[in-house]
DNA sequence: TGACGTCAAGATCCG
DNA sequence: CGGATCTTGACGTCA
């Protein structure tokens, strides 16, 4: 089983993707950013293999209007050979990886103009993952569409367009249920007509389930029939509700418990797991950690690093609490650390608080700092402190001073991003 | 016509 | 001038 993450990460430096606005896009431009965002993803890549994350999508924006009239650049051939070290990388680690057109792709669309640009989306997913040499089990995840006041005719539209795209795109699309039209079971009608797998996406189920008394596990019992040998682990979408935003939000983080009652109820053989979630691969991290028995403390001690700073800001209780969890070398607590670190994330920060962990911080620069800086911080955390400056500009220029100070523990920390 | 989702790019404001 | 903060963009559907 292998569990991943969506499209960027929380805290790796340089792995960003870079675009423009369309105005803006020229031949030239459009070298740079490819050039950019090839690196990037090469960071991300080697970051998944440090850290033992084996599922990853890669995204959309990687060719910036790539689909677009706009772009007349043979990317394709001018990065063929980076984007086939890429992907002799991700095959050497044993890495999957996936892409999924946003909810602008819609291949069912009434609208011909509509649907011909989906089509041409369609391929460019698809030829990233062919430029990477990856095979047919690395594929491209796309909902069914609209449903125009009919929605029987809509998924024949599906049915008809997807029988006209090319075998080499037919041979990577998966389907997935959505949020507010096609319910899983709409979509394993279609994926089993067309004899294409279906993703099913736990939170779009519980948001648009179908009426069919069934499950989860059940349907995705079902789905898992849909995938043949050459498509590879049947894949699911996992994502949890962020409780004060509109249902279908995703949540900041996977909360580790409800993640593992999901998990116990589910089939564990011939499964992966692709997390939604707005911190990316933190949680991807955690679920790892908390499912592999085989790691030891160090794992859990190297985590402890990158998450210190912003406990202490939340909650010194907390930071004293996980200190203590961590003392005896011999236990592998992934499971109460992860709980005791939600707890503290989820509470209310207090200024008091901040301000102590931006003073910790600082000591990493205190008898180094020039005395301009050292008068800077202090200006900046005085006027926090009366209320007169945020908390955002002191861990700014915390920030700036670690890049300049090349600080690399700090670098790598979560301080600056949670 | 605007909300939806996404979030960096771009624009503007501020000291 | 640099940094902080606000607005726009690019996509298609639906109310």
């Amino acid at each position: 089983m292998k569990i991943g993450y969506a499209c960027k990460t929380v805290g790796v430096p340089n792995t960003e993707m870079k675009s423009c606005i369309l105005k803006n896009v020229s031949d030239s431009k459009l070298m740079d950013l490819i050039t950019h965002n090839l690196d990037s993803l090469n960071n991300i890549i080697d970051y998944n293999i440090s850290q033992g994350i084996p599922l990853f999508r890669i995204s959309s924006d990687l060719i910036p209007f790539a689909s677009h009239p706009v772009n007349s650049l043979p990317w394709h051939e001018i990065f063929a050979q980076p984007l086939a070290d890429l992907g002799k990388k991700i095959l050497a680690s044993r890495m999957r990886v996936s892409m999924h057109p946003g909810q602008y792709t819609v291949l069912n669309s009434p609208d011909n103009e509509v649907t011909s640009r989906a089509i041409k989306d369609l391929h460019y997913h698809c030829q990233v993952l062919d430029a990477l040499g990856v095979g047919p089990e690395h594929k491209v995840i796309l909902h069914i569409g609209g449903i125009y006041q009919n929605k029987r005719l809509s998924a024949e539209r599906f049915l008809c367009n997807f029988k006209h795209l090319d075998k080499r795109v037919r041979s990577r699309l998966v389907v997935e249920n959505d949020d507010k039209a096609y319910n899983i079971e709409e979509v394993l009608d279609i994926g089993v007509k067309l004899g294409v797998p279906v993703v099913f996406d736990s939170l779009h189920h519980e948001i648009n389930p179908s009426p069919a008394p069934r499950s989860q596990a059940d349907w995705i019992t079902v789905c898992q029939k849909t995938w043949q040998k050459e498509d590879g682990i049947p894949k699911i979408h996992y994502s949890q509700q962020d409780p004060a935003k509109k249902p279908g939000s995703h949540s900041r983080s996977i909360g580790i418990g409800q993640f593992i009652q999901f998990y116990q109820s589910i089939p564990k053989e011939n499964i992966d797991i692709m997390l939604e979630v707005k911190d990316k691969n933190l949680s991807a991290v955690k679920i790892i950690n908390c499912l592999c028995g085989d790691r030891d403390i160090k794992t859990l001690e190297a985590e402890w690093s990158r998450y210190k700073y912003t406990i202490l800001e939340c909650s010194p209780q907390a930071y004293k609490e996980l200190r203590q969890l961590l003392c005896d070398k011999s236990q592998y607590p992934a499971m109460e650390f992860y709980t005791l670190l939600e707890n503290a994330l989820n509470s209310p920060r207090e200024a008091g608080n901040c301000i102590n962990a931006a003073q910790h911080v600082w000591g990493y620069f205190k008898n180094r700092a020039t005395t301009a800086e050292r008068e800077k911080f202090m200006a900046l955390l005085q006027a926090y402190k009366l209320s007169r400056g945020t908390l955002a500009a002191v861990k700014g220029y915390l920030r700036k001073l670690t890049v300049e100070y090349r600080q690399s523990y700090l670098f790598d920390s979560y301080y600056f991003e949670l």
